[in-house]
This record gives structure tokens, C-alpha cells and sequence, in this order.
DNA sequence: CTAAGTAAGTTGGACTGTACAACTAAGCAT
DNA sequence: ATGCTTAGTTGTACAGTCCAACTTACTTAG
């Protein structure tokens, strides 16, 4: 049985019901909510923003994930959704947007049942720097988890969303999205090591990504104090490379 | 906003109504499928269900993913809904059930807006072999994909288990949920080799399964036509182990 | 102009684990 | 006993990381 087969189970339509069609039962609740990312301050932080204190407004004043309810009308998918939502809050389009996962329980909402489809994003520091939404705030990643206690279960989420984070930028070139367009290679490690919470080798870092089909040199240099550091650029169209091994693996 | 802090776009209450709460705007159709393998034949397969033809069903005769609407009365959240669905086709637990994601948009159903939470789900075959549902069959992958053209977005959603299936039994232990509780290294390596369609090196896959902290011999043997192999059973409680490297990496 | 300092980038040997292939071991069939 | 089949081991080659020392290129201080 599937999608709606079930002849079984009906209930009252306590929310819904259309009359006639067999979906004449509650539906819950449906949400998208998105975990934005990015490397600011030498640290890896995450966009937040505080919630009003409307009536019937659950959890009030408390932070939370970015999002809200799918509107049927306005979005096509979940995925436009999540892009709407990221866009409100940040004014642009993320360069790298993936599912999460979904979070629903009868308890999660007091409103009621829920249901939320939760994306993550990476972005440029840069990218979402002051165009933000006046309610919007980035928090620092400690651990897994960001300081204030969070709306909702967006803590749960938040920490899924470093895990896999963590998990993907271990074997993916994932945090090439939270560079600007042109970055050096000791950039790029710097970004690793950071999200990664963990040093890394020099030389086998350099290996790694020269020799995957990644990024490649630009015609320019980063100039600083000391000797110059060539720059380099994603591939055209790059999806995330997979690498065959882990970095260092800890342990 | 988050969750419905949104004071503005709100519908009205086409399918939804609660009155006054604020929640007064249409919701999408909530439901939950189970993408579930089991190794049968020397094959990786697929259960799939044939659909009803009932007045107002979409897809009638097709095959689909077992599944269905959430029940918010008897559903206590997203994956006991997946438990409720597996064991109504299989009549057992999974020894592993895993979120793939959700697919939700304004036209996969023709009933309306919906969206889905995708399963997947391993099992040993002998577990799942005699008590199926009486509309339930096992169908083989072929490439990414099983031969009937399934309803919904079905097929698109077993392919995205097939790649994540593929993608993760390259570093983790995840096929020993495909076998039964005792096993041998060789019947575990054929499993490796049946999900990646791949050949494996049996010296190096030895090596490293047993240099994982995974399984653990027991004190008995298969016996067969030729030489008796030494049987083996995961530790206790063992989640799946995520290696540092892939196999024999392909190309 | 030179020397010191710093970060970029390279080099080479130790180590780990797979790739490949040949080998031994243990059972059954004839 | 001989041969067949599959389980399991051994040894060399190779790839890529780990670690540390090294060279290169630029800035700044004197």
C-alpha cells in the first residue's frame, strides 16, 4: 500500500478533508527548514534567526533554523522551498544545497503533528555577510552544537547537519563551497582543518587536491606579506569530487 | 521564520482549518515509503507492491514502494511510520532502516501536493522469504533500477537507494544486514560483490574485515562439498563501521 | 643592500594498506 | 591415491599518507 492505497486507517477529518477523494484524514504538519553554513571569523558558524512572540507563536523569542511552512501555492518542490527560505534570509542563492534529512513526530510542534524537510547550505562568508534579514544572526559551532537552546528540535538538527558536515568533508571537496570564487590552496586547508576541527598535512592535502580533477590554477597570485600563494578556482560545473581515501583518519 | 512563524502568505484553509491558531492554510499530503533489499538468487532485490484499482486511485495495477499516508493517531513519529509499513509487508523488523530522504512536489501525486519520506531498508533474504503480503514481490535491480515502470516518482527514489546502497557498502559494513546471523568471510565478500556489481580482491577484503572491529568468529563451520569455512557473526550491537578507504577503487 | 622572518611549496624516507598472483589447506568424488 | 573445488595465506609491487626537513619568494628592519 502505497501513497494513499490504504483503504484502512481513515480518520475524521480533523484539519483536512476534501470531501469525496479518500483524503479525508488529518494531514500533519509540513515544514522546511534550512541549516546555512559558513567559515567567518576563522570559525564555522551558523545562520539563526529569533523567532517573534505572536500569539499562538510557539517558542518565543528562541532561535532557530531558517524555514518555515511549504506553501503550496508558491513552491513547486521541496527543493524551491528551501531555496525561498534561503534566499529571505540571506538575499542570495547558496552555491551547494542538500538534503538533510526529515525530523516528524507528534510532538516536535505543539501546534501538532509535524513533519520537517531539513536542507543544509554552504556559502562564502563573504556571500551573506551584510545583506542579511534584520532577525538573522550567525552563531559559532562548538562541538556540535551552537550556544543558544534552539526552537523546535533545530538543536538535533544543527547537530545532524555538523555531523554530516564533518562525515562528507572527511572524503568530498565540500569546502570548496565555502570559498569564494578564487582561493589558494593554504586557504582551502585552512577551511578543512577548520571544519574538520583538526590539522592537516601539508603535502598530502596539496597531493590530494592537485591530483583530483577539482580545482585549477588561475593566471593570478595572492599577495601578502611573504611569498605569494597561486590561486585557484573550481572546475566549470564541479559537482563534489569523492576522494577513495579519508583524510587522516582520527585515531 | 521558522515553522510557521510566517504572518504573511497565508491560504486559505483549503484542505486545513484549525481556526484561530494561525494554521489556517492548506498542507501537502504526508507519506512514508520503504525502499527494501534483501540479496535472493544471487541478486540484489527490491519489494515492491502492486496497486489497487480502487475508485480515485491513482496509478491503479502499477507497482509502487511499500508505503503510505502517516497516520498521526498511530504514528508516533516519521520512522515508526517506516516500521508500521516494513513489518505490514514483511511481517518483521528490519535489522537496519535507514532515512534516504524526501521527494515532495505539486505533481507526483495527482491527488494534490505531497511529499514523501524515503526509507531504506536491508534484510536478510531467509527473514523475508515465505510471509509476504499477499500483493508483494521481490524484483530484481538491473543497473539502478527494477524493470516495471513504477508509480509516483517510485522509480526515481529506488534509484537514489540503489546509489546510496552502492555508495555506502564502498566504506562500511552495511551488507552484513543483507546476510543472516552467522555467515562466512566468502559468503559476506560475494554479498560486497552482488550490491557493487564489482569483482573484490578476497586477500585484501579478508584483511580488512577482519582488522575491523566487526565481526567475531564462532565455533562452528559451514560445511559444503570442499573445504569447511569458518563462521562468523557481527559483534553485539554493532553499528555500521565506516572504513578510511574505499575498495578497490573502480577506474 | 643585506639579514631576518614568514608563509608557500617541494622533497624523500617510513609506514600502511590494497593489487595481484601464486601458493597451501581441507574437504569431497571417483 | 588422484584430482577438483573452495577456504585461506603468503609475498612482492605499488599507491598514497605521515612526518620532517628543505628550498623558494616575498616583506620588513636595519
Amino acid at each position: 500500500m502505497t501513497d494513499g492505497q490504504e483503504t484502512t486507517g481513515r480518520k475524521g477529518g480533523k484539519e483536512g478533508g476534501s470531501g469525496g477523494t479518500g483524503l479525508d484524514f488529518a494531514r500533519p504538519l509540513a515544514t522546511v527548514d534550512v541549516v546555512i553554513f559558513a567559515v567567518r571569523a576563522d570559525a564555522l558558524q551558523v545562520l539563526l534567526v529569533q523567532r517573534g512572540a505572536g500569539a499562538g507563536e510557539p517558542f518565543p523569542h528562541a532561535f532557530a533554523l531558517p524555514g518555515g511552512f511549504v506553501d503550496i501555492d508558491r513552491d513547486r518542490d521541496l527543493e524551491a522551498c528551501a531555496v525561498r527560505k534561503l534566499k529571505e534570509k540571506t538575499g542570495v542563492a547558496s552555491p551547494y544545497l542538500e538534503q538533510l534529512g526529515s525530523w516528524g513526530s507528534a510532538t516536535r510542534d505543539p501546534r501538532g503533528w509535524s513533519a520537517t524537510h531539513a536542507y543544509f547550505a554552504l556559502m562564502p562568508a563573504a556571500a551573506a555577510d551584510p545583506p542579511l534579514a534584520a532577525d538573522a544572526q550567525w552563531f559559532p559551532v562548538h562541538g556540535e552544537s551552537v550556544k543558544p537552546r534552539l526552537a523546535f528540535d533545530h538543536g538535533e538538527i544543527v547537530k545532524a547537519a555538523v555531523q554530516r558536515l564533518r562525515n562528507k568533508v572527511e572524503y568530498t571537496s565540500l569546502p570548496a563551497y565555502l570559498l569564494p570564487g578564487e582561493f589558494t590552496l593554504p586557504e582551502l586547508q585552512r577551511v578543512y582543518e577548520i571544519v574538520l576541527d583538526r590539522p592537516l598535512e601539508k603535502s598530502a592535502f596539496r597531493t590530494r587536491m592537485l591530483s583530483a580533477d577539482l580545482i585549477e590554477p588561475v593566471a593570478r597570485m595572492r599577495r601578502g606579506p611573504n611569498r605569494p600563494a597561486q590561486l585557484y578556482r573550481l572546475k566549470k560545473a564541479k559537482a563534489p569530487v569523492y576522494f577513495a581515501r579519508t583524510f587522516n583518519p582520527p585515531g
